[in-house]
DNA sequence: ATGCATGAGGC
DNA sequence: CCTCATGCATA
């Protein structure tokens, strides 16, 4: 995670997909925020609903808080509570054709247990601000893709398995060939973490041996052209990079990246000579920020109940003066990173 | 590097 | 409405 691969190409050119964005995004009612001075106990929003355990959560919450925690730095937004700048993230709604593909890896295996330890989120983000390789959108470099060009490229899925809750699983259905692992003995999945976690290492290293940033990377993955397989962001590639991601996910995406870094070593080989722009052009999209109390009061709710209902989620958000829907996409993402695979101590 | 968000697919 | 895989926008 503290890693830095400060690399920003050069200018390398391919010829790449394009950006394809969505023009529109959803979201469509406004944010509202107005700006309650009375945050503390003003309870009692909605009738029907217990608020008890809001309540007591905040108590909790507080306690526990108090008691022992550093907390995180990542809070850049400081206490100025809420109604500074964010504001809206309309940016309307309609088309969105944009469903890249889903790669998962069948087996699931749950660990059941513990591992983050983040019952609040305390080391999830122990992240120094670097800032650094930041090479997003615009010209996505990287000579490795020589041949080929062609626009856009993506959905599809490789296959698609989640949730299987409580049954045991597996089928098989893998991503497709270019061999990669192993496949010798029993079948052909090694979701062995271990070679997961070297293999991102590698990965990284030799990335930024070929001067290629993860966008660069995220990008030029259109162009190996396989099927059901189109670009990825550099969000992504880094979470891989990091093991930031489900197991499923790493074990979905290795393959692919595999085939990205060979064939990029292979071109390098044989160098360049394949000049060529292309840019991209931009949209905006607003992220909301949820201020630091807020944000504890929700971790603490979060610690009571991880999946409140939609009627707790809206009293919770009236409560916070947040948008329901923000609350309720907090949860799940929280409920994500509670659950999310790091490796590192499952083995 | 990560927070908040969207959307597909499942139940 | 959830889970999962991903992405845009940001720090």
């Amino acid at each position: 995670m503290m890693s830095m691969n400060s690399k920003q190409p050069f200018s390398m050119h391919p010829i790449l997909h394009e950006p394809k964005y969505t023009p529109l995004q959803s979201t469509s009612e406004a944010i509202r925020r107005a700006c309650m001075p009375s945050h503390s106990l003003q309870s009692n929003i909605f009738a029907g609903f217990d608020e008890t355990l809001l309540q007591r959560a905040e108590a909790l919450a507080a306690v526990d808080i108090a008691k022992s925690h550093p907390y995180k730095p990542d809070a850049t937004y400081h206490t100025m509570t809420t109604m500074t700048s964010m504001a809206c993230t309309p940016t309307s709604s309609s088309a969105h054709l944009h469903h890249p593909s889903v790669l998962t890896s069948h087996h699931h295996h749950h660990h059941p247990h513990h591992q983050g330890s983040q019952g609040l989120d305390g080391d999830l983000l122990d992240h120094l601000t670097p800032g650094m390789s930041v090479s997003l959108g615009g010209l996505p470099g990287s000579d490795v893709c020589s041949t080929a060009s062609h626009p856009h490229a993506h959905m599809s899925a490789i296959n698609h398995m989640q949730q299987h809750h409580h049954h045991q699983q597996a089928m098989n259905m893998h991503p497709h060939s270019m061999g990669s692992h192993t496949s010798l003995g029993g079948v052909d999945s090694e979701p062995d973490p271990r070679e997961l976690e070297s293999f991102a290492e590698r990965f990284k290293q030799r990335r930024i041996k070929l001067g290629v940033t993860q966008a660069d990377v995220g990008s030029a993955l259109a162009n190996l052209k396989i099927p059901g397989v189109g670009c990825l962001s550099q969000s992504t590639i880094c979470r891989f990079e990091s093991l930031t991601l489900s197991h499923n996910n790493m074990v979905a995406l290795k393959p692919i990246l595999e085939a990205w870094l060979e064939e990029a070593e292979r071109a390098q080989r044989e160098k360049m000579t394949k000049p060529e722009i292309f840019n991209g052009g931009d949209k905006k999209r607003k992220r909301t920020s949820i201020a630091a109390p807020e944000k504890r009061s929700l971790e603490a709710y979060f610690a009571v109940q991880p999946r409140p209902s939609s009627e707790k989620i809206a009293a919770i958000a009236e409560k916070l003066d947040l948008k329901k829907n923000v609350v309720r996409v907090w949860f799940c993402n929280q409920r994500q990173k509670q659950k999310r695979m790091k490796f590192s101590a499952t083995h």
